[in-house]
DNA sequence: TTGTACGCGTTATCAA
DNA sequence: TTGATAACGCGTACAA
């Protein structure tokens, strides 16, 4: 800033202000600064900015995968909301461990961040701590609850597999097995699934579980149900839209219909569960509008205002296809 | 520092180097100063270290999109190489967009980072400019190029074109249909395709895009050939897996067998080309192989070395498997 | 093994 | 409308 300074023929501090607030610079002086940062190619430092206003412009996220649609597509939005005013998102991946979590807080907030989201509401306990000292706004995303570190948006995992099984039921399903991905709020989906159809149907509903939820698992937990004899017929309920998806290929290699012979439900409404065929029932989770509340809350909350609602339920809903 | 130096009974110096090189702290000290650090939830100041050395320890990744497993994979190896050496980092997505990519560079650049990944090869001269200006090591991958920026590795989409063709031509196939994506690098491969194939089996490939290459795209390009008698068998070459993947799911959905009927070939071997019923024929590229080349070579011109190879082609492989 | 002094490139405060 | 000066919280000499 001071090269650019003395070529324009003004003091650093000039400069630094005809960036930040044009409007406090003479529009002659202003034209001469900018000349001078076309003609060095000046980039200013971030860093030095941060460090002396307190203001990083930038916002932490931390998803358990990068690589799943679920978790990208509401960051998609939550990042477009917060870039829209001037901030950058730095991302994390923790996987499911709430250990590698901690540490990856640890390392993002030596950044400074301005925010912080957070996916899954529970964490370690020393999470906890450094987020409360860190004195910054935190959102915790993708699940609920009562109690947030500071601000909440998501949707209760067990009222989504109640509302699973309830369909199920009055669809007339009266026997039923569910495949779920290992990380916890899937068996949470799930296990409420079980536990509601079983009291009104009266049959036990055996869950089975694999630790990621691919196509190849889903085909490969159908094909086990069915050779070990463990399934024979009714409803196949899963924790994910890919997992279903696996399921209605396996399906379709032994010659079986869908719905006819096997019902398939999924979850998350993902651009596919419309695209397959048979189209997928499943539950839809607005993602983006997740994402957007997520970012208008942390803004709110960066902007020093106090929220009237800092847990925000977006809810679900079941979408009926021909699947099941 | 000061604080906990304080409460350790040592000065800010010491506590800076018990964090940076415990081995230039006595033991004593060092635990003094770690029970001080840990009764006051000391984290420590990246900027402000940034600042003073030089090295931010974060490095730029700019992608089409996140949200594209094929972009997403390739990450995922390099931000682990590059974590486990301590440096974090810093994403955003530039659509497919040159100005847009350079509109990122410029912010992420004044973040300081030590080094840089773009995406593909073609870029506005502005961004080249502020890049070679930046001084930091750059590289780019997922396509090719003998005068890269910096450094560079990737594969070419032309050649991938013309191997999916001499494939095609070699496997019996005499007509044949190309369905892309709207990206640059999708385009030149079936295009590349489209040439090939109709030099040597003399029969014209007309080739279809859509903006986005989704499962329903896919369907719904299959249904359009097959009405508007465009198509009346033979080969359907796709610029990506997905794309085939809906091209498999509109032809069960019409009773039609693949590979007999028609036959499906994609590009990525993404996890579903296995899956899916029949297996799908495809392009390999090892993105894992690719995300890792390219953070070694980050990494070795961070450590001032000058590489042998600033360009490194990954390749690809035909992988044939039962839908053509 | 430890400490002192200084600088990194900005923003904030105050004065002109 | 502009400038001088002091932080911001660390690392890097250099000295002890």
């Amino acid at each position: 800033m001071q090269a650019v300074g003395r070529m324009a023929g003004v003091s650093q501090v000039t400069v630094s202000r005809a960036l930040s607030d044009p409007s406090k610079v003479s529009p002659e002086t202003l034209a001469r600064i900018h000349a001078a940062i076309a003609a060095t190619g000046f980039v200013p430092n971030a860093l030095a900015g941060a460090l002396a206003s307190h203001k990083s412009m930038l916002v932490s996220a931390l998803v358990p995968s990068m690589t799943n649609i679920v978790y990208s597509s509401m960051l998609a939005t939550f990042s477009e909301e917060l870039r829209a005013r001037g901030y950058q998102i730095l991302l994390s991946e923790t996987g499911f461990d709430a250990e590698q979590e901690a540490a990856t807080v640890e390392l993002h907030l030596s950044r400074r961040p301005d925010a912080i989201l957070l996916t899954g509401v529970h964490h370690a306990p020393r999470t906890r701590k450094m987020l409360l000292g860190a004195g910054i706004p935190v959102v915790e995303v993708w699940d609920i609850t009562e109690t947030p570190i500071d601000l909440c948006v998501g949707f209760s995992h067990p009222a989504s597999g109640h509302t699973m099984a309830d369909f199920a039921v009055s669809a007339g399903y009266r026997t039923a097995v569910g495949f779920s991905a290992g990380d916890e709020r899937a068996r949470r989906r799930l296990a409420a699934f079980a536990e509601r159809f079983s009291a009104q149907s009266g049959t036990p509903v055996p869950v089975k579980v694999t630790a990621v939820g691919g196509l190849a698992q889903g085909r490969a937990m159908l094909a086990d149900v069915l050779d070990s004899g463990t399934f024979q017929g009714g409803l196949i309920a899963c924790s994910s839209d890919v997992l279903a998806h696996g399921v209605l290929i396996e399906a379709a290699a032994r010659n079986l219909t869908v719905p006819e012979d096997l019902a398939v439900i999924g979850f998350g409404d993902q651009d596919l569960a419309a695209a397959v065929e048979p189209p997928l029932t499943t539950i839809r989770v607005n993602r983006e509008a997740l994402g957007r509340s997520a970012a208008s809350l942390v803004l709110a909350r960066i902007r020093g205002e106090d929220p009237a609602h800092p847990v925000i339920g977006v809810g679900f809903s079941l979408i009926r296809r021909r699947s099941a």
